[in-house]
DNA sequence: TCACTAAAGCTAAGACTTAGCTTTAGTTTC
DNA sequence: GAAACTAAAGCTAAGTCTTAGCTTTAGTGA
């Protein structure tokens, strides 16, 4: 979502756009995604090489855009009942789709080709619509709750640093762990 | 440090090297970061555009490399008398730099082109090795400390996770808060 | 000193990228 | 409803980057 100005579906602009996101995604299933090029991505999907450097500028804000795609979720987060079991679920999960081989290329791609931190921002922000969601839930159920910013802090960015910067050695008992250290250890 | 074979200095290969990367700090500073291609840095460093490819893959991987020497801290962690100001300082600094426009640049050029994460980890490990050694003088003092891992945790990954995915609003206060919060709510 | 190996130089072919101009689809106005 | 208008796509040619194969050189070890 960087320079695309929005057109109402039907246009040609848009029909343009879900043809060359359609392309990546085919292509990637079937090459894989360091077999792209521009002119490939563009000839699957019927449009010359010049509409997609003109839209996007180049291959890695193309990729960038389709990754952000891909990491929207797809459903809210699921209901355990109360907060510490919703919490706990939803990081695990996070943190198992995050730290796949393909998740983390999703991630690199999106924060790769993204001049202007759109893409980033839009990533960061469903991970907080998320948390958000169930935060609101446990208010409702009566629980008291740390805030989104705090859980952000606590939770999605220890995880994410160490999916960029040390890939090594992860697994859903950190985020668990995360989660109850931020339950337990709160007196804000 | 991806593919190079650590030759004894004053080989050809680290004349190669040394060569290579003065060129990217020279053309980086005259022309700017995107103006850069293999084939100016090569001409730059009098060498052959495929030494470069060869040895290096592609620019991107060659600017991680670079990047990642930038990245490298100049100096161990200045002595403030205790250990609160110590990592507060240190917090603070690290933010002022990491968020800088050079300084998200060099972030994203070393994740970038790093196929194996062998330079992301290089960058962590920067990070690891400077509050080590601000924990360290601190036990040395008789101070109880948090372990690294801790300090990563709770401090590092928020201000890393926020030059990332969330560029606006970064200011020197929030690395204060980061400490504070991770001294003060500490029973472990 | 001589053989050996790893890395750099060289060259040509191929692929990608850019820029300018033309054409078309979709919108707005009369 | 038709004609002018605009934004985006198509097309083409030139330029640049990238790749691959072979040759040469620098450094290493017998």
């Amino acid at each position: 979502m960087s320079r695309k100005p929005m057109l109402r579906p039907g246009g040609r602009s848009a029909r343009v756009q879900q043809a060359v996101h359609g392309a990546v995604r085919e292509l990637t299933a079937e090459l894989g995604r360091d077999a792209l090029t521009v002119p490939l991505v563009a000839a699957r999907a019927g449009v010359t090489p010049s509409t997609v450097y003109r839209r996007w500028g180049d291959l890695r804000e193309l990729l960038s855009d389709v990754a952000v795609e891909r990491l929207r979720p797809e459903a809210p987060p699921a209901d355990h009942g109360d907060l510490s079991a919703d919490l706990t679920a939803w990081a695990e999960e996070f943190l198992e789709e995050m730290s796949s081989p393909p998740g983390r290329v999703y991630i690199r791609d999106a924060l790769l080709g993204d001049p202007d931190g759109t893409n980033a921002g839009q990533c960061s922000a469903y991970a907080a619509e998320q948390i958000d969601a169930v935060l609101t839930r446990a208010r409702a159920r009566g629980e008291t709750t740390p805030d989104v910013e705090t859980v952000i802090d606590k939770v999605v960015a220890p995880m994410m640093y160490r999916i960029l910067f040390r890939p090594e050695g992860l697994e859903t008992p950190y985020a668990r762990q995360l989660v109850s250290s931020l339950l337990e250890t709160r007196e804000d």
